[in-house]
DNA sequence: CTACTATTTCGCTTTATTGCGAAATAGCAA
DNA sequence: TTGCTATTTCGCAATAAAGCGAAATAGTAG
């Protein structure tokens, strides 16, 4: 195991830790709809001002989010294509509340 | 937003938690080769036995891992195909060091 | 039963993360 | 400039997670 691996591991681990959150994943959820600007995520959020911004900065450093400032707003959208799909994938790997889940399949191996 | 997508959120959280650090993400990907007894993880580990018995129950827990005990040993797997098809999404995703990336795109989207 | 091995659980200290309000910053309008 | 709006940063208290050794548990062998 190269020092390398040992890097990118810790960048992916970064990844998913930024999406270990409820209200964070909420706002990627949010986000796959479409770019959208802070006050649009507040609203959709529960916290306050200062935390979805702090949840955005760590969503941003991880690299899943990208802004953009346009006149008073700022705007955020997904870079992560696979993210999207991956919540997908898990609508179909983890069960659907009551079934075995595994029938439908989710093609994503 | 109802309560059971607040509490799918959570659970799916969980999941990205669990992947969160890089100790056990280097398990979740020895185990997709394959499963591992309990020895064997703590070989390819940093950490001692507690510590990656702890990493285990984690990912256990967020419902990655499956364990089956045979004998005096315990043997994990992944249950969650989605997961290993997400780090292959990764890959693509995120720059191969140092070039653009989506230059040859993931073809997960 | 006793001894031994594989693994988990417990108790503890150290180190992050969270959420919040207050203050700082930045762009726009008057 | 002054003031207003949108957003970020700071400092702090509360909570959670990490790592570790010691003790507990479970299965096997003798």
């Amino acid at each position: 195991m190269s020092k390398a691996d040992t890097k990118q591991r810790k960048q992916r681990a970064a990844i998913f830790k930024a999406l270990g959150h409820p209200a964070r994943l909420q706002i990627v959820e949010v986000l796959r709809a479409g770019e959208r600007c802070v006050c649009d995520l507040v609203d959709v959020s529960e916290g306050g001002w200062s935390t979805v911004s702090r949840h955005l900065s760590v969503l941003k450093s991880a690299g899943i989010l990208e802004d953009e400032k346009r006149g008073l707003q700022v705007y955020y959208k997904l870079t992560l294509p696979c993210v999207g799909t991956f919540l997908d994938c898990l609508s179909g790997d983890v069960a659907p509340k009551t079934k075995p889940a595994r029938a439908k399949g989710c093609g994503c191996r």
